[in-house]
Formats: structure tokens, C-alpha cells, sequence
DNA sequence: CCTACCGATCGGTAGG
DNA sequence: CCTACCGATCGGTAGG
């Protein structure tokens, strides 16, 4: 809180007069991203895209809000552990239930024969790993653009880094 | 470290007489991690493989080391950052070296027509970041043994989820 | 928005 | 290996 306070301007107990406690705005950082994920999985459940297409539009997603609201989303990522209770419950609840809804999708596609047979959960996991991962070298890829990055991780994670 | 010395069952203080600091437990944490990882490389660069094999085999040693070394390799990952001077680079020198071989391997098999034409970075980025993120999830796979989701994940990063 | 300050926690030392 | 304790840091309050 003192750091945020000098990254303000302010002494540190002034920064009460503007938000409750540090807690609540781990709170409402968290529970921000959390919907915004939510809401871009709604639109993409309504559409009636083929299930890759569904898939990779989730990936893009992801990418663009790591790029473009990194410090939000990565305090999402990380601090969430320490979100009191109910919140910390609760915020488990939208995150199972957002990859539950992400594993379907991926199950849906594999029935159809759209998506390699295999283990949807673990399908599902790894891509979020992968492009989850990007905020940790996000700041690494000097001399390539936003969508070269985008589309060569969106074709890696499709079709593979096989030729 | 309280909490460190409850778990062994003895007082604060008294893991004194058995570690220097805090820190030195950190260092010795994250160099025999490192440690761990560049020796492997040094095998896999020495056999004469395809490029694909070499990633391939690296990978697997990434998901390998994470489902056997769990707590290590995940403070080896999270709390580097805390390591002092001059560790703290002489870490980042050593990550920055094993990421820059691993691009290498990636450029010869571009080169070759092994891999797919791209950037060798974002490849090699995003296969780390994809086994790397296994550490937050692999306490979620029941019913999945160790086998199935190695090989699951390498086919998924090798040829994609697209059928 | 500030000064003054508090209680809890943390890594670690002294002395035995 | 323990008791007693220290200095630094941290989230936060009182009172203006």
C-alpha cells in the first residue's frame, strides 16, 4: 500500500480515504477480469461457430486482454490466492465453472471428430497454460507485432509445431 | 520459515543451526532446479536427433520434473525473484542461455523443414509456457495417470488439437 | 489529505 | 535445540 500510495502521489493512509482496504481492491480486480473472461465465453457459447472456431477465439481472447490489461489481469492470475472468504470460494466457483464450460466445448469437437480424440480436460488445461504463460514474456518479444505473436500462437496451439 | 519449522516440529530459531538464512535455502532451491534442467539439455543437444525429438524430449522432461519435483521446481518458477545479488541475475543468465538453446534447436528445425515456419521465439515460449503452467493444474487431473497426460500434452503441442 | 502511531508478522540473533 | 527478544515492515486507525 505505501508504494502504491508514492506511485500516487500520496502518503499511504490518505489512500483510505479513496478505497475501504487493500482487500477490497484485490477484490474487485479479480472479480473485473474474472467477468470479462465470463461475458467474451458467453458470446461465444450463442454463436454457432464449429467448435475450433470457438476454441480459438477463446485463445485470442485471452491473449489480447494479457496484452492489453496486463496489470489487471495479472493480479487475477497471481493474488487471487489471497482474496478472503467468500470471495476466494467464490472466485473458484467462476474459474471451475469457466473451464467446465471450455471442456465442453472441447468434447462437443471431439465427438464430432473436429478435435483430436483425447482427454478434453487435458487439452483444455494446457492451452490455458499456454496462453496464460504470455504474461510472463510478454515483455520479451521486441520486433513482433501484437497479431504476428497472436496468430503464430494460435497456429502452434491448433495445428502444432510439426510440419 | 516459522511455518517451515513447525512442519519439522522444532522452534523458529533452531533451523538456524541447520541453514544460514532464508535466502541461502532459496538459492540452493532454484540453482538445483536450473541445474537439473541445463544438464538435461546438455544430453539432448548431444544426441544426434531430429530437431522434433529434441523438443519433443524436452518437453517431456519439463512434465516429468514437474509431477516428480513438484514443490521445487514450483519455487524454482515463483519465488526466483526473490533471490539476492548477484544470484539473482546469475538465475536470469542462466534461464535467458537455456531459452536461447532451445530457440536454436527450433531455428534448425525450421531450417530444415522439421518445424513450421514461424517464429522460432514464440514457439519455444509458448511450449515452455504450456508444460510450465502444468504446476497449477496437476492436482486436478484425477483418473489421469502421468503417462496419458505426457503423452496427451505432447501430441497436443507436437500436431495441435485440430483433427 | 497529513502526522503520529499501533498491533501483527517476519527473518534473525544472543545466550544458554 | 530452546527462551527471550529485536528491528523492520505492513495494513490500517485516530484525530485533525
Amino acid at each position: 500500500m505505501r508504494e502504491l500510495a508514492e506511485a500516487i502521489g500520496i502518503e499511504a493512509p490518505s489512500l483510505y480515504n479513496y478505497i475501504g482496504s487493500k482487500s477490497e481492491l484485490l477484490h474487485s480486480i479479480c472479480f473485473k477480469v474474472a467477468s470479462t473472461f465470463i461475458q467474451h465465453l458467453d458470446e461465444v457459447e450463442r454463436k454457432d461457430d464449429d467448435n475450433i472456431k470457438k476454441i480459438e477465439s477463446i485463445i485470442r481472447f485471452h491473449i489480447r486482454m494479457i496484452l492489453k490489461n496486463f496489470d489487471e489481469v495479472f493480479v487475477a492470475n497471481h493474488e487471487w490466492k489471497h482474496l478472503q472468504e467468500p470471495y476466494l470460494s467464490e472466485f473458484l466457483t467462476l474459474r471451475r465453472n469457466y473451464e467446465r464450460r471450455m471442456i465442453a466445448i472441447a468434447e462437443k469437437g471431439i465427438k464430432n471428430g473436429e478435435i483430436k480424440s483425447g482427454q478434453p480436460k487435458i487439452i483444455i488445461f494446457t492451452l490455458l497454460s499456454a496462453v496464460r504463460g504470455l504474461e510472463l514474456w510478454q515483455n520479451n518479444k521486441k520486433n513482433i507485432s501484437n497479431s504476428t505473436l497472436e496468430n503464430n500462437m494460435v497456429t502452434l496451439l491448433t495445428t502444432g509445431f510439426k510440419n
